[in-house]
Parts: C-alpha cells; sequence; structure tokens
DNA sequence: TTGACATGCAACCAAATGGTTGCATATTGA
DNA sequence: TCAATATGCAACCATTTGGTTGCATGTCAA
C-alpha cells in the first residue's frame, strides 16, 4: 500500500499509467518515446510501478511488455478513499462551521 | 493535484490524516502527541498537508486547528481513479490473457 | 555469424525530502 | 507583569530520489 502511494507520488510515473490505460502492452522503447527522459530513467519509473504492483510485465523475446495493472488503485479507492468518502458531506459541512470559528 | 499526490505519498502524513478523520479540529500539540517525532516535524506535515488543502486551518489564540479537508481526495477519486476503475474489469481480463501470452 | 536492436546493470550526481536542534514570537493565566 | 504554553522560523544534516552516462547481455534477422 505504501509502494503504491509512493509509486503514484511522480508525476512521470502517472503519466506512464496514463499510457498504459490508453494502449496496454507497450514496450520499455515505446513508452520512452517522446518523453524528455533517457530510457534508463524511464526504466527506473517502471520498475517502481512493477514494484508497486501497478505494471505487469511479459517477457516477448528480447522485448519487454508492460501492462497495467488496476488492482493496486482500486484498493485505494476502496479502503482508503472509502473512508473520507464516506464521511465527505458530514465533513464538508463541520469544516465550514468550524472554520467560521462555530462549535458544531 | 501532483501535491495531493505527492502530500499522500508519506505514511507519517497519512497516519495524520487518518488522525484527523478520527478527530477533527485538533491543534498542532495534540496531533504531535505519541508520535515518534518531533513538533516540528509534525508541523512541516501539517504544512505540507495544507499546501494540497487536504488541511485547513483555523487560529484560536496562541492554539492552531487543523481540519482535514476531504475534497481533494474526492477530487482523485473521480478524476483519476474513475478513469482506471471503469475499465477495471476489462483491464483485468486483458491482463489475463496477456500475461498468458495470447493475443486478446 | 554478425551487426543491429531491446533491455539490464552499476556507478555516479544534484536536488528534494524528512528529520533534527536552537531560538524567536505570541498568547494565556496566576 | 511574568512565567508557562503553543506555535513559527531557520539552519543544518543524512538519506532518498530522479536523473545521467557507460558498458554488458540477450535476441532477431540478413
Amino acid at each position: 500500500m505504501d509502494a503504491v502511494f509512493r509509486a503514484l507520488a511522480d508525476k512521470s510515473r502517472r503519466q506512464l499509467l496514463d499510457r498504459l490505460h490508453n494502449e496496454n502492452g507497450r514496450t520499455l522503447g515505446e513508452l520512452c518515446a517522446g518523453l524528455a527522459m533517457s530510457r534508463q530513467a524511464v526504466a527506473k519509473h517502471l520498475a517502481i510501478l512493477e514494484a508497486a504492483n501497478l505494471v505487469a510485465v511479459r517477457r516477448a523475446g528480447r522485448e519487454k511488455l508492460h501492462f497495467l495493472n488496476p488492482v493496486p488503485i482500486s484498493d485505494i479507492a476502496d479502503r482508503w478513499i472509502g473512508k473520507f468518502e464516506r464521511g465527505r458531506l458530514k465533513a464538508l459541512g463541520d469544516l465550514k462551521r468550524n472554520l467560521e470559528g462555530k462549535e458544531p
């Protein structure tokens, strides 16, 4: 879980996930194209995403195909965001009242 | 949005949000209690959460009350996670097929 | 076989991060 | 007033992070 949050903290890695979301099963070389970054930098990012289980990999000869795994993101939504979502309207009301200086 | 993801990347900061979720409107001193960390470290974390708009603040005399703001988390769920959630089942099926080496 | 291509590994570097300590400021209450 | 309390600010430090370069390995295709 911590690895997932840390992996998502970087804009480049979120962009890589976006690209995989659009076209799944890309090779490292394909993912590098047009990213103002060296191939090795992209490889490191993908390794971090892979360690966080956000990206799964299949070797095909000399190529390495990368696939988006949406499960950890789903887990965030379910286990962590859901907790705050449930109380969202209540919290918003409390927040407004509290910032105005009254007690709820 | 980037600030929100980066703020959420740290376990201590997520714990602070959890504590505010349980008991909203805590002072800095209260939030420090029992956290193996100096007051200044906690203050820095709260500043980061405040900059990301995840925490709102009200001064009350010499105390500073901290309130959870669930909106940015909700925004993540809506704008970013939702994108992956929608295709979750399809992506999972594709993932399984692709890792098995067949084409979809 | 052999050259071109795709990826892997390692050393290195600058900047950001998370933490500390020390001191300053502001508010409360006796 | 004045001491205790609550927070703010700044300098400093170690580690992590995101990036680079250089070279090694593995695979395809002519």
